[in-house]
DNA sequence: AGCACGCCGACT
DNA sequence: GTCGGCGTGCTC
């Protein structure tokens, strides 16, 4: 009774591999997804070793129960990405590899439809003389099925199966017979025409692109409108005329907010490549269609995937070319779960397989444009817009100090300016946007008498009012409640809603200037499935005069006839603790202003602001990225921070805030007795910003360090040590965290 | 992470 | 007398 062993990674956060025993019949492969019993439970792992020994002891290894055949094994080079994340940001290999694999995968009830759908078949001249002589007479069935195949040139699944019901598992017989053979789908031929002429910037970042071999990685710096697009595009089609079998993987931080993206891949690749040969990959997929994308990047079949951060753990064995779109998004780090960065992720599997991989923002991440400073990665720029005498807006600053001063009071958060610029608009039938980050009806309800503000129970934050559900709601736990008629502590029925949110500022539009058609998306406007797309379509087909919204409407949108983009309630950021926010804001007004003035139109921006002198808007209304982002590096090399230092988090989650500090503090005490963290610098436990959220409390701690192997070395050590700490709480570890 | 086992309060 | 609260211990 000959047995093998497999050692098994299972989604499970222990740092191991698990044994099992196999029988070999099952035939197991690393790569190959097992059903193995797990304490009391039956789950799915992923095969990572076949051995003829275990250390395990024998009394405790159990057996494979199944091994999925359905779905070719997992190459090794996948399997190298996985091992790579898992260390990187610290968690088990199982814990990187099956979440991301689609349910259907990891459901051993469903692996036998997983099998790759039946090609067309012909004879070969093999089978033509032979296969008549190698059935039995009364097999009619089969003989039938040999009939069909001799008369037509090809024969595809469907008309075989309706000969026969087991007319495919004989095929497949007779293919490993050499009877018969399997015609690979038809792959189009002729380029489609129409390709846009790209401007000179366009052609040369794209030459570029496409003359690179090996490990080229490209920051393409593109202002908005300048056409990034157009230069993926000409990579990619330039990538399948000299590889037709090749693979890309496009990454965009929303897919949802992006189908002038996504259709255009559709409209240029389609038509090359048969319809399967664009597939996307997001979380707002059903199971069944992600798994059949995935499925397609996996056997090949699909020349590009586009999709979203989770795309770029997606199984692609010939991939030959990685693109991130808006690379800076902060969407591409994960922030739950395995928290990665998909961007650093995508780099590292262009280094992996020595392949391009191309970055494009109009404000990239100061990671990426150190990195560019430095020369790891390559600069390409497109400084001017693609469209004919489309320029960039004129940004201007509204101080409202200043109309202050003049006694020129707002409404409800308007300056007069920005009014009198949206009512010129509205005239001319040009549409404007009016952007603010913040949703809801007004963060804050007060009682003027006694000082009460409605907060959330279970967590230390307010509760943002929202009118049209007539409902108070906490954006951290999803509480709701009804709108109070009267102050809870003293009765008093005046309450005022403080500072404004994206429902009042339509509101008040609408009053302020009449016969406007004013349209709100938010992620409250669009929570329906499919409604941003209709909404948005409603603003393109001119049904809208004013767009209000939060940054949903900075992303991607081509509005052609947008002429005005007003942006109101951006200072917070500038004074913000966290030491990203200057970065998001920039990047942000950068985006939203570069969704005026596209098609001709002449583009203004007006930035209500208290502090018009501020250099970052300073830097905004001079379009002046390159400015903004090395006078924020040099800030942050002289402050020590990110990008010229590598951090971590340790998050405790308790029931009390001193049950997560002390969590914290022995695992301090736990880090100083390592050693390891002389190059280390560890700081002191604090509560997080917001303490409470759902009744739980929040503490971190931040480990830093100049060498990110320093910090990875530490961290390692670290971990046995955290897990060994009792007491009932959860607690985790963020490599690179964004938010601190 | 699940999912057990294992000891102490308010109910038929 | 039990149903069930969540503390702690294990999973090849």
């Amino acid at each position: 009774m000959n047995e093998v062993f497999v050692r098994i990674a299972l989604d499970h956060p222990l740092p191991t591999l698990f044994d099992y025993r196999c029988d070999p019949a099952l035939a197991p492969e690393p790569g190959m997804l097992a059903s193995v019993p797990f304490g009391k439970r039956q789950v799915v792992g992923l095969i990572w070793e076949v051995a003829a020994t275990s250390e395990v002891p024998a009394d405790r290894l159990r057996d494979v129960r199944a091994v999925c055949h359905a779905v070719a094994p997992l190459a090794g080079e996948w399997l190298e990405l996985v091992t790579f994340a898992a260390d990187y940001y610290q968690r088990s290999p199982g814990e990187v590899a099956l979440p991301a694999l689609p349910q259907a995968l990891r459901e051993p009830a469903r692996w036998s439809r997983l099998e790759e759908p039946p090609r067309t078949f012909r004879l070969t001249d093999e089978g033509r003389t032979a296969l008549p002589d190698a059935l039995p007479p009364r097999a009619s069935a089969l003989r039938r099925l040999a009939a069909a195949l001799a008369e037509r040139a090809a024969l595809d699944a469907a008309d075989a199966r309706a000969i026969n019901a087991k007319a495919l598992s004989v095929l497949s017989e007779w293919v490993a017979s050499g009877w018969v053979e399997t015609i690979d789908r038809p792959s189009a031929s002729a380029l489609p025409a129409g390709r846009p002429v790209l401007t000179d910037e366009q052609a040369q970042a794209y030459e570029t692109i496409r003359a690179a071999r090996g490990f080229a990685p490209f920051l393409l710096h593109g202002v908005t409108g300048s056409g990034k697009t157009e230069v993926y595009l000409h990579a990619l089609d330039a990538l399948f005329t000299e590889r037709p079998d090749a693979q890309a993987l496009v990454l965009v931080p929303e897919i949802n907010l992006t189908p002038q993206f996504e259709a255009a891949f559709r409209a240029r690749f389609a038509a090359l490549h048969g319809p399967a040969s664009v597939v996307t990959l997001h979380s707002g997929m059903a199971d069944g269609e992600r798994a059949r994308s995935w499925l397609a990047a996996h056997r090949g079949h699909a020349r590009i995937v586009l999709g979203t951060r989770l795309a770029v753990l997606a199984s692609l064995p010939r991939l030959a070319l990685v693109v991130v779109d808006e690379e800076h998004d902060p969407a591409y780090k994960q922030q739950e779960g395995l928290r990665y960065s998909a961007r650093d992720l995508a780099v590292w599997r262009a280094k992996q397989l020595s392949i391009p991989v191309v970055l494009g923002s109009a404000t990239p991440s100061l990671e990426s444009w150190w990195h560019a400073g430095q020369g790891r990665y390559r600069r390409l720029t497109l400084a001017r817009r693609a469209v004919a005498d489309a320029a960039l807006p004129a940004v201007r600053m509204i101080d409202l100090e200043d109309e202050r001063r003049r006694g020129r009071a707002s409404v409800d958060g308007l300056s007069g300016p920005l009014v009198g610029a949206l009512k010129a608009r509205v005239e001319r039938g040009e549409q404007s946007l009016v952007f603010l980050n913040r949703r809801g009806y007004a963060p804050v309800l007060a009682c003027d008498a006694c000082g009460w503000v409605a907060g959330c129970p279970r967590c230390s934050a307010y509760v943002v009012l929202h009118k049209p559900e007539s409902a108070m709601r906490c954006h951290h736990c999803g509480w709701e409640t009804r709108i109070p008629r009267a102050c809870p502590d003293c009765g008093n029925v005046d309450l005022a809603p403080l500072g404004r949110g994206t429902q009042r500022v339509e509101e008040t539009l609408a009053a302020l200037v009449p016969g406007a058609r004013v349209l709100r998306i938010d992620a409250d406007s669009t929570r329906r499935k499919g409604s941003a797309q209709a909404l948005f379509s409603d603003v393109h087909a001119g049904e809208v005069d004013i767009l209000v919204g939060t940054q949903m409407i900075a992303k991607g949108h081509d509005f052609r006839r947008v002429s005005l983009v007003g942006v109101l309630n951006a200072d917070a950021a500038l004074f913000s603790h966290d030491f990203r926010a200057g970065e998001r804001l920039f990047a942000q007004l950068m985006q939203v202003s570069g969704r005026a003035g596209r098609a001709g139109l002449p583009g203004e921006v007006l930035v209500q602001t208290r502090y018009p002198r501020h250099a970052l808007y300073q830097a905004l209304s001079r379009h002046d990225y390159v400015g903004f982002a090395d006078a924020t590096l040099g800030e942050r090399r002289d402050a020590r921070l990110p990008p010229f230092v590598y951090q971590a988090l340790l998050r405790a989650e308790a029931r009390t805030l001193e049950g997560a500090l002390a969590f914290l503090q022995q695992a301090c005490v736990a880090l100083a007795e390592i050693g390891t963290a002389d190059r280390v610098t560890v700081y002191d436990p604090v509560p997080m910003t917001i303490v409470k959220v759902a009744n739980v409390h929040r503490a971190q701690l931040l480990v830093e360090s100049g060498s990110r192997a320093a910090l990875l070395a530490t961290l390692r050590a670290w971990q046995p040590a955290l897990r060994a700490t009792k007491g009932a709480l959860r607690w985790s570890l963020e490599v690179d965290p964004l938010d601190i």
